[in-house]
DNA sequence: TTCATTAGACCGACCGTCGGTCTAATGAAA
DNA sequence: TTTCATTAGACCGACGGTCGGTCTAATGAA
């Protein structure tokens, strides 16, 4: 049966199945085929709006992105916020996006999503940088932070935390993984000259997201 | 014609042509005939030594980085050296692994060795951690080092490191390069709580690998 | 109102390539 | 001579991608 679509729809369709089965089954494993059934296309319409399967997971990546850092870009242009609220507001903002594929990846200890994964980190850091950066010198003007290297410093930062809290990359511990975001804290307060304790609430931020699945410490109740 | 040779004689022919073609032309583009070509086995030889391409990668990557840990291992065992002098000698050590792959990538802005480069890093962490947490920790008794978080600190350094200088994954432009590589050792220096100045020498050694290649300012003579 | 023309969404058989398997041949060691 | 680790390459199924063509709805001249 023959089913017609407008361009938009079809196309955002297969960008939707597409974004699935790769969070789920990882860039690699997913076939072409997978999409189609998924959608419920023929191999002609996929090739019809993408040229390769690569080109999808670009499209998939640069959607996943382009509505936090358009958040980002609202947030960063407010006038009246001081600094520290900013940063806090575009890392929360960010954190939704994240969130939409919490609790899927079907096969667990997967890493083989580095494709998607350096990908994504890439588009994150050239898009996200040049905005927080803006951030951290509106930050060093009101006094509240202090570094020679701005730009440089958000770079590392975002670097390490997309790498280091990457579930399914390494295979920390909870304990470990607790430890690490308390150093993280530390580092991000010691790189940009900030007041100690002022960025505990990414603590909070941190915590629930990845802590959660733990295994043990089940049936409290009873 | 039929050759028969020592196990870890073939066993090595094969890795030398694996880490070759993986590092010109990225490990999803090389394929096993290309391997079994250059070494000039058959398919059979092929999977005789190892039973999928990705083991061949794993052994790539673990032999690259078995020779840059253990130099790291023996250094860090040397009882009478200070704290900065082995981390200074360690990180040369590291030097050597990635100045052979130096000049090679055929085609040129491939970031698609994502997969072989995730792994790299990994591996990195896991095994370079320990030994560098060590030698941080020994500067801290020293009195040269300051940090609550050593091991925490050097994981996030290595990260930041190996990914934002490498080349093919970011297309930084040289002068960005070079604010990058100042900024970085500033990082170092303020994470590890030394004094700043005294990991000066990491500019010299970072500076000619990544810095050669300008295009500009070409002819001082004449 | 009619209907030939056109644009482009859609289809699925088909292709070349790839990673990986299988069985037979070989030859050094016992 | 027997053994068996090693080598060989024909072969396989799955994959990403191509191609010739169909179907539908909008267009616009007669």
């Amino acid at each position: 049966m023959r089913i017609s679509k407008p361009h938009d729809e079809r196309r955002n369709e297969i960008l939707d199945a597409a974004e699935m089965l790769f969070t789920m089954k990882g860039y690699s494993k997913t076939t072409v085929n997978a999409i189609l059934k998924e959608v419920g296309i023929a191999k002609g319409t996929f090739y019809h709006y993408f040229q390769s399967k690569e080109e999808v997971m670009d499209a998939v990546v640069q959607r996943f992105i382009d509505s936090g850092v358009n958040m980002a870009k609202s947030i960063a242009a407010k006038p009246d916020l001081k600094a520290p609220e900013k940063l806090f507001q575009i890392l929360m903002a960010q954190r939704t996006d994240s969130a939409r594929k919490e609790g899927m990846i079907e096969e667990l200890h997967e890493a083989n999503n580095a494709e998607m994964h350096q990908k994504s980190l890439v588009e994150t850091i050239q898009q996200l940088t040049p905005i927080l950066t803006k951030v951290i010198e509106q930050g060093i003007a009101e006094g509240c932070f202090s570094t020679p290297y701005p730009k440089e410093t958000i770079e590392i930062l975002l670097v390490s935390s997309q790498f280091l809290f990457d579930e399914g990359i390494f295979g920390w511990q909870s304990d470990e993984l607790l430890q690490k975001v308390v150093a993280f804290v530390y580092i991000v307060e010691t790189t940009l000259g900030a007041e100690k304790g002022s960025f505990n609430y990414l603590l909070e931020m941190m915590m629930p997201l990845n802590m959660t699945e733990d295994g043990e410490d089940e049936n409290h109740s009873l």
